[in-house]
DNA sequence: AAAAAAATACCTATAAATAGGTATTTTTTA
DNA sequence: TAAAAAATACCTATTTATAGGTATTTTTTT
């Protein structure tokens, strides 16, 4: 049996999660943080065998509390829960001490995997992540112009507008606009925005 | 003269308002932190006069970084920086100890205000805060459905999708959406999108 | 029971974003 | 210098969202 902690600030998800792993003999969630702060508690209080956090909460994020869960006890195993493919936030994670790096828009198949793969002592890390060469500091998934435009969509700015600001038509904006949605792997404004607005918060 | 730190992640909107207040000869910003632990950090080092703060931030929110401040140093003044009018938020902040909230997409003149007023003692609440009477728990802006429709949103779902879920037609959930951005003061699905996954976090 | 608020739903029209295609020029890297 | 990557730009078409209007039914509050 596997006893787990979930955190993650948004309650949705945690429920969406604890569902899926009802089902999971295996496994069982054994308690819920929706803050850095409740996990570490909730850690200390029922010495879980495994963690899977979200690494933006409030208080105190992930990583913080995935280096302070490893501190006091080595032995519990930490995946990490997050909305994009941020090499940075993997690197910390991994820094901190975590086993495994799974995508809130990856298949709950993909996070049980993980679930097992980590409980027998494997790293796992999502295939949806983008990885270059380990020794690359930082894989530029988007170019200058893509990140820049993006910043601009994140500012509310529409096409048109960020075509008046960076001084090139409204086509070349939305080439980069499709071309944007396709090296993050999402459709639709929504995803396109929570990445925009996220990527700076997330890590 | 009046020293200030200003904390926010989007270096930005630091850029932003530093370059606004470069323009007033009594305000002279002596620090920035892009996280909570930051802005603790250079409050200890600098005693500036005046902290502006972001709510939501990296490692220590801003109400906790506030609270660490007022406990430290209670005589450092404290302006909240927020994206929305968040009543659960202004009470934490006024609990921390803050003098002041002001929101990001009202004019730098209201932030001025806020500032001059903060400095004399006084208190300053922004004005584009729909306040109900001060006794009032929480003033509920957006009625259940609203809220429901707004999560929905903010899930990543279109107005048909919604519709299918809710069991109601197309046209009704663009009513409410309309409502919706009218209520909460925007326009466009960016700044309502920032609102639906912001409040969360935001507090 | 009457008034107010919320939820329902349709109409028209425009603006914005997505998705597919192609193609040229510029810049960077090997 | 040749190849690869990035930036530029247009075409078509569909879907989604915004903005204005109006109007009925249901629920809640007074």
């Amino acid at each position: 049996m596997i006893r787990i902690v979930i955190a993650e600030d948004h309650q949705a998800l945690i429920d969406g999660v604890k569902l899926s792993l009802e089902y999971e003999k295996e496994i069982k969630v054994i308690g819920e943080a929706n803050d850095g702060e409740m996990l570490i508690d909730l850690v200390v209080k029922l010495k879980p065998d495994m963690v899977i956090t979200d690494i933006r909460m409030p208080k105190c994020d992930g990583i913080t509390a995935t280096q302070k869960i490893k501190e006091l006890y080595p032995e519990v195993k930490v995946i990490a829960f997050s909305m994009f493919d941020q090499r940075e936030a993997i690197t910390q994670m991994k820094a901190a001490g975590a086993s495994g790096y799974v995508m809130k828009n990856s298949s709950l198949k993909t996070l049980l995997s993980a679930i097992f793969s980590v409980n027998e002592g494997k790293h796992f890390f999502d295939d949806k992540i983008i990885i270059g060469d380990e020794n690359s500091e930082e894989k530029i998934i988007l170019s200058r112009r893509e990140k820049e435009i993006l910043g601009l969509i994140g500012q509310g700015k529409t096409s048109y507008e960020i075509a008046e600001v960076l001084f090139i038509s409204k086509s070349t904006v939305d080439t980069h606009r499709r071309n944007i949605l396709r090296k993050i792997n999402v459709h639709g404004k929504t995803d396109l925005l929570r990445f925009a607005i996220e990527r700076k918060y997330d890590f």
